[in-house]
RNA sequence: GGCGCGGUGGCCGAGUGGCUAGGCACCGGACUGCAAAUCCGUUUAUCCCGGUUCGAUUCCGGGCCGCGCCUCCA
C-alpha cells in the first residue's frame, strides 16, 4: 500500500511518489503575521502536520523537508503596526511568537524551515529580473507585472480561463496593466512604508512571489508536494505556478514545479466560512485561555476528513475532549510504552487520502476497547498510532490533574482511609466536597484516581 | 455571470454496485457500599425525480437546497 492523495491539479487521487525518497520535499503556505491565528488558520497546520508525520514514518525522520513560510511583508501588517504605533518588526516578531506558541499547543511539529519574506527579498528580486528577461514580466508605472498571456498553461490549477476571469472580475483593473489578468510582482513603496532597493526603484514584493522564491531556494525548482487552504488555489497558487514555471525556463514536463497539490477545506461556523472579514472566528488563543486543551482542538479538527468542510461548534470540541478523556483514562490504568506496532488498517486509512476519521473511529477506538479489556500490547499500539496523529503523547496523570494539587491529594487520602474503615458517610462527605471543586473520583482495584471534570 | 464542492440515522462521520463502518448521545442491564470508569444489549439513514443495472446510498442526467472561489483570506 502506498500513499494516495487527492491532487487539485487532476482532481483525482494520485499515488504519492517523491522524486527522491531520501529527500521528500513539501511546501505549505504559512501565516501572515499581523494577528492571532484562528481555528481556520490552524486547520492546514494540523492537517499537514499529520501528513508530515506520516511521511517521516514512511521515509524516515530525517528524510522529509517541510517548508512553511512566514509572510512578514504585507499591507495588513503595515496597517496594524501603524494602528498600534509599533515598529513593524516588533509586531511581526510578537505575532510569530504567538503563532508558534499556539501551534505548539495544538501538537504541531515545527517545520524544517520557516523562511520569512523579509529574509528572501534578494531572491525575489533576482527571480523578477529573470521573468522580465524571459519576456514573462514587464515594468509599468513603477510596478513590475507578470504577463499572464505569456504563459499558455495559466489557469490549469483553478480550471478557469482568462476570459472568464475577466468577465467575472469584481474589481477595477489598474490602468498600467497590459492585460486585465496580469498581477503584481513588485510595487513601489511610498515614504513610511517598508521598501527595498531594486532595479525598479524602492519598493516591495507582491504577495505571490515570496513563495516562488522561497521554494526555489530551499527545495529547488521541483519538489514533491505543495499544500494550503482551498482559498489559495486562486489566485495565489495559480500565480505561483506561473511565476515559478516561467522563471525556471517554461513548461517542460507535466510535473514541473510541485508534483502534488493538496488543499484542505474550510472551518465553518454556522454554515459559513470562518474568516477574519466575517468576524465569526475563534482564535486558538482564546480557546486555550478558556481551558480547552490544544489536543482537544486538534482532535476536533482531525475527526473530519481534511477536504470536507468542518462546522466547528463547542459541542464538537467538548466531544473531542471527552474522547481524549477516555483514551487517557485507559492509558492511565494501563500505561503504554513507546515503540508499539501500528495496526495495518490504521496506516492504510491514512494512506487513503489521509482518512483521519476512519483512522480514529475505527482503529484508535478499537485499540481503546482492547486496552480496556486488558489486551497485552494494546496500549503500546495506541500510543504508536497516536504519535502519527500527534495525539495521546502526554502523561495521562498530567492530562487529568493539570499541575496537580497537594490539598486534593490529602483529601483523597483521607477518603481512602474512611472507606477502609467502612465509614461511608465520611467518605461520601469528602467526595461531595471534592465534587464542589470540580474533582471527580474513580475507585479502581489499583487505588483511587482523581481528575478535574469538564 | 463564470468555476467548483457538498447534501447519510437525534448529532458527528467514513466506506461501498448487492453482504448497509465507527463514534457520540439516549435507553435498558452488569459491575460498584454509593459513584466514577468499564463491559453487554437495544434503537434510528443514505435530499427529490428519472436513467443504466438482475440489483444504487454508491454510476449517469436533471432538479432542489447549502457552501465556497472569482478581492485579502488557511
Amino acid at each position: 500500500m502506498t500513499l494516495r492523495l487527492h491532487d487539485t491539479l487532476t482532481r483525482q487521487e494520485e499515488p504519492f511518489a517523491p522524486r527522491d525518497p531520501e529527500r521528500v520535499r513539501m511546501y505549505v503556505c504559512g501565516p501572515t503575521v499581523y494577528d492571532l491565528a484562528h481555528v481556520g488558520n490552524a486547520r492546514p497546520v494540523v492537517v499537514f502536520d499529520v501528513l508530515f508525520r506520516l511521511l517521516r514514518h514512511t521515509y524516515g525522520e530525517g528524510k522529509v523537508v517541510y517548508v512553511r513560510n512566514v509572510t512578514d511583508i504585507d499591507d495588513k501588517i503595515n496597517a496594524a503596526a501603524k494602528a498600534n504605533g509599533e515598529p513593524i518588526r516588533a509586531l511581526t516578531d510578537r505575532t510569530l511568537a504567538a503563532y508558534h506558541a499556539d501551534m505548539d499547543a495544538l501538537g504541531a511539529l515545527r517545520p524544517t524551515h520557516e523562511p520569512r519574506a523579509t529574509e528572501f527579498v534578494a531572491p525575489m528580486i533576482a527571480m523578477i529580473g529573470r521573468l522580465i528577461a524571459a519576456g514573462n514580466a514587464y515594468e509599468a508605472d513603477g510596478h513590475v507585472l507578470f504577463s499572464v498571456p505569456s504563459f499558455s498553461a495559466y489557469g490549469q490549477l483553478s480550471r478557469r480561463n482568462r476570459d472568464e476571469m475577466i468577465a467575472g472580475a469584481r474589481v477595477d483593473v489598474a490602468p498600467y496593466k497590459r492585460d486585465p489578468a496580469d498581477f503584481v510582482l513588485w510595487k513601489p513603496s511610498p515614504e513610511g512604508i517598508p521598501g527595498w532597493d531594486s532595479p525598479w526603484g524602492r519598493g516591495r514584493p507582491g504577495w505571490h512571489i515570496e513563495c516562488s522564491a522561497m521554494s526555489e531556494t530551499l527545495l529547488g525548482e521541483t519538489f514533491d508536494l505543495h499544500g494550503g487552504g482551498l482559498d489559495l488555489i486562486f489566485p495565489h497558487h495559480e500565480n505561483e505556478i506561473a511565476q515559478s514555471v516561467c522563471a525556471h525556463g517554461g513548461l517542460r514536463t507535466e510535473t514541473h514545479f510541485a508534483r502534488h497539490w493538496v488543499h484542505n477545506g474550510f472551518v465553518m461556523v454556522n454554515g459559513e466560512k470562518m474568516s477574519k472579514s466575517l468576524g465569526n472566528f475563534w482564535t486558538v488563543r482564546e480557546l486555550l485561555e478558556e481551558g480547552i486543551p490544544g489536543e482537544a482542538i486538534r482532535l476536533a479538527l482531525l475527526k473530519t476528513h481534511y477536504r470536507q468542510p468542518l462546522d466547528l461548534t463547542r459541542e464538537r470540541i467538548a466531544e473531542a475532549k471527552a474522547d481524549l478523556d477516555r483514551f487517557y483514562g485507559a492509558l492511565r490504568r494501563a500505561p503504554g510504552r513507546k515503540g508499539g506496532t501500528l495496526d495495518a488498517g490504521f496506516v492504510a486509512a491514512l494512506e487513503d487520502d489521509l482518512n483521519t476519521p476512519a483512522a480514529i473511529d475505527l482503529h484508535l477506538k478499537r485499540r481503546l476497547a482492547a486496552v480496556n479489556e486488558g489486551e497485552a500490547g494494546a496500549a503500546d499500539a495506541l500510543l504508536a498510532m497516536g504519535a502519527i496523529l500527534g495525539l495521546l503523547q502526554q502523561d495521562p496523570e498530567a492530562w487529568f490533574k493539570g499541575d496537580g494539587d497537594a490539598s486534593i491529594d490529602a483529601l483523597v487520602d483521607a477518603r481512602v482511609a474512611a472507606r477502609k474503615a467502612r465509614n461511608f458517610a465520611e467518605a461520601d462527605r469528602i467526595r461531595k466536597l471534592l465534587a464542589e471543586q470540580g474533582i471527580v473520583l474513580e475507585d479502581t482495584p489499583q487505588g483511587t484516581l482523581w481528575k478535574r471534570a469538564g
